[in-house]
This record gives C-alpha cells, sequence and structure tokens, in this order.
DNA sequence: GCCAGATTGTTAACATGTTAACTTGTACGA
DNA sequence: TCGTACAAGTTAACATGTTAACAATCTGGC
C-alpha cells in the first residue's frame, strides 16, 4: 500500500495546517473564523455576488454559507438583496463597517504573506503556486 | 491587496477539493469520513499509536479525535488500551474487522490514484509532493 | 395558461473543527 | 513528602462540514 505520508490529500492538508498559524493570531483577534475571512476577501475582490458563487469562490458548501452569511449579518459584516428577475437569488456585499475591518487588517496579513515568503522562498512560493494552479483545473472524468 | 485567487491558502484548499472527489464515492459506499479514513491508514502504517500521536499524524484536534475514536470503537474498527507505564496515556490498535476492510478497499483507492496521476501527470506529481514537503518542514518562528 | 422538471436556498441530522476549561495522572523541586 | 507545575484526555459551547430532504421559484414544452 501507499505511504501514508505520501497521500497527497494529507500533504495538502499539513501544508495548510503549517501555513495558518501565520495569519489566525491575526484572525482571532479580529474574532474572525477562516472562512468569515475568505468571505470578507471574495467580497472585497468581486464587490457584490449571489450565494452560489460566494460558496464556489470560498469552498464553502451552500448550507454551511446559511449559517455562516446569517452571523455575518448580525455582526453587521454583509447585507443582502433579492435579485430582481429571479426571486430565488440572493446578491451579497460588504457593509462599510467590513471595509473598515479588511482596510484596518489587510496589512497586517500581507505583512504575514511576507514573513512566510522570507521564510520559504520567494522561488518556491511561485512553483508551488504553478502546480497548485495546474491541479486545480483537472476535472474529474466522470 | 493581495488577489483573491493568489492566497495560497485557499490554493491549498481548492487542490485538495479538486483531488477529494477521487476517493470520496469509495468512501461512502463503506460509511467513513476522510478523517477516519485517515485514521485507519495511519494505525496500519504504524501498527499503534497513542492518542497524541495518531492526532498529530491525522492532523485532527484531540477534542475532535474523541469523538472520531469513540464512534469507530461502537464500529468495531479500533481498540484501545492503557499505558502500563502512564495511565494517562491511552494506545490505539486496530481490530481485525478493519485490517479486512483496509485489504478490501486498499486496491480500490491505489487505483484512484493512478487515474488522478493520469490525468495530472506523474512528473507533476512528484514535483508538487517536493514542494509540499518542503513547505510542510517549515516552522513559524515565533 | 398549465404542468413536469430543474434551480436556489434553507432546514435537519449528524460528524468534525476550534478554543477554553476541566479532570486525572505524573514529574519534580522546596 | 508535600505541593506545585505540567502533560494527556475529555467535556463544553459554538462554528463549520456533509449529505439528504425540502420549500419556493423559475423554465421549458405542451
Amino acid at each position: 500500500m501507499r505511504k501514508f505520508e505520501d497521500a497527497l490529500p494529507l500533504q495538502l492538508l499539513r501544508a495548510r495546517e503549517v501555513m495558518m498559524p501565520f495569519f489566525r493570531p491575526l484572525l482571532h483577534d479580529n474574532a474572525l473564523t477562516e472562512q468569515q475571512w475568505r468571505i470578507l476577501r471574495a467580497l472585497y475582490a468581486f464587490t457584490e455576488l449571489e450565494s452560489n458563487e460566494l460558496a464556489y469562490h470560498c469552498c464553502i458548501l451552500s448550507p454551511s454559507l446559511t449559517g455562516i452569511l446569517k452571523r455575518m449579518e448580525q455582526r453587521g459584516y454583509i447585507k443582502r438583496r433579492k435579485s430582481e428577475q429571479d426571486q430565488r437569488r440572493t446578491i451579497i456585499s460588504l457593509t462599510d463597517s467590513a471595509y473598515d475591518l479588511l482596510t484596518r487588517i489587510s496589512p497586517e496579513v500581507e505583512a504575514q504573506y511576507e514573513a512566510f515568503n522570507q521564510l520559504y522562498g520567494e522561488e518556491n512560493t511561485e512553483k508551488l503556486i504553478a502546480a497548485l494552479k495546474k491541479l486545480i483545473q483537472l476535472k474529474k472524468p466522470e
């Protein structure tokens, strides 16, 4: 059988566990979960997104997103409106308060990316991103 | 700010989401979660492990492990014994039933790895594993 | 216009992730 | 040897992951 450590999904998980300590303290200080942070960044990048688009970009399943958005709405970070053309669709966007938060902590996040790059090496990072992009473009043939 | 898609932790997550569909149907057919499968494989590789070692190898936090092991014990896949020298430590190992299960579905798992490699390319896979191993060896300086 | 089938989002039920607090057992120095 | 600090597991409380089922809406063909 394949050696336990060579399992690629496990390696990807481990790699993530090595990176996250760079960012977790920051998120924790601002009472944000990783998922909430991904949502803030996605909405910052796209200005507004429908629920299913947001879920796709953030790698979050719809049932999880329902709860997360509920909490983020209560905390005043996101707002929702119904699509005019299709009453099923909800369009999500950020509040001013969320933009303030992003503006405030983004520099610290960038600093942590820098710290990581210094440790891992700029070149290694680029190679890894390239390899991951290639993998992500794959689709399982059915 | 950094482009949303270029966030490395997100890329690692996406990559994993692309890979897992190769294995999920198999796990699902055998009523196994990803975590339970990691535990089975780790115990198969190491024969027996203490709780904290098992948690480390499988990237599972102790509080989660407590519940997972409870369910796996009820289903007859693992057994526990106390360490003689240190009554705090629990040593976990597989039951015969678990070995049977592993023997039965391992070939199918390997076949899925092969299918993935054919799609992604042997060389790409090796490069990616090498890059991930290098990353995993990093420790955040405190 | 009407209905079958697809789509969007939610709820439900359970498993796991995450942090903090707690329990028990161990080690170690005053 | 006493107590204090530490280590291993568990529990608690909440957030999220996962699958299935469901309600509301839309879309197309008839």
